[in-house]
DNA sequence: ATGGTAGTCCGACTA
């Protein structure tokens, strides 16, 4: 099985780009975030004339999760818990997790909050949302650990100094902090482990790359994009790659596709 | 020279 996470930043303005990845690179499960739109602008026909059943979690032009399976969609949940929290004023519960059944595998589309500044109020928001993501792996793993869970997806966290072109531009930037770096950490101690840095070694290899300032041709990227395995999900992995032919060229998102092959 | 890009819905916000 073949599964992959790719922010998209946007679905509809590159629809055509979208479809192409994933017709050619034979994934049957794609976890997709930042597709900026509502549940009734996500053009889930389209996904399904190529094959793929469709969940989608959108509230505004802001956010918004979707998963694509050709090995079933099961269970669709759009809160890993009950206490995910609400941002902004009136306060809600943004569009940035969407869990699903795939293929045996519970697979979560997450895209962590940004976090804009140190001290700013989305950057405690982020801490926090990162720590209820903890304590609900925590508890998954708890209850079963031989449970197959994905967490894939955008996490705003660059977790070494390695993950970022050049650590003296980031220092003193989100992404980069102690209290994110140990966010992630902590993540990795419930259980889930990065399955894609053994076969994707840096330096210099980033999934991310900011669209101003010619970034991507200066191979100037972070890599913050990821796919989180539980110790079942990471046993099976055989391989992974980033995709980094697809932040070439016009209309591309600023983040690659990360993809994870799995054995049988 | 306070610059540079790209997305949303249309001046400003988000990344």
């Amino acid at each position: 099985m073949r599964l992959a996470t790719w922010n998209v930043n946007s679905v509809r303005a590159r629809l055509d780009r979208v479809l192409a990845w994933v017709e050619r690179s034979d994934v049957d499960v794609v976890a997709l975030q930042e597709t900026k739109c509502k549940d009734e602008q996500f053009p889930e026909q389209a996904f399904a004339e190529i094959g793929y059943q469709v969940a989608h979690h959108g509230l505004s032009q802001w956010n918004g999760v979707a998963l694509l399976s050709r090995v079933g969609l099961d269970d669709v949940s759009t809160a890993f818990s009950p206490d995910v929290p609400a941002f902004g004023d009136p306060a809600v519960v943004e569009a940035r997790a969407l869990g699903a059944t795939c293929g045996g595998v519970r697979v979560w589309s997450l895209y962590v909050p940004n976090g804009r500044a140190l001290g700013d109020p989305h950057y405690d928001y982020k801490l926090q949302w990162l720590d209820r993501l903890r304590a609900a792996g925590t508890q998954w793993l708890g209850e079963d650990p031989a449970r197959q869970v994905a967490l894939v997806g955008d996490f705003n966290i660059a977790p070494t100094d390695e993950d970022v072109w050049d650590p003296a531009v980031f220092a003193s930037s989100t992404h980069v902090s102690a209290p994110e770096r140990a966010a992630f950490q902590a993540l990795v101690d419930a259980g889930f482990t990065d399955v894609v840095r053994p076969h994707a070694p840096g330096p210099g290899v980033f999934t991310y790359w900011d669209y101003t300032q010619l970034r991507f041709p200066k191979r100037q990227g972070m890599r913050i994009d990821f796919v989180l395995g539980s110790p079942a999900l990471a046993a099976r992995v055989t391989g992974a790659t980033i995709d980094r032919q697809e932040r070439k060229g016009k209309g591309a998102s600023d983040h690659a596709p990360v993809i994870v092959e799995l054995a049988d």
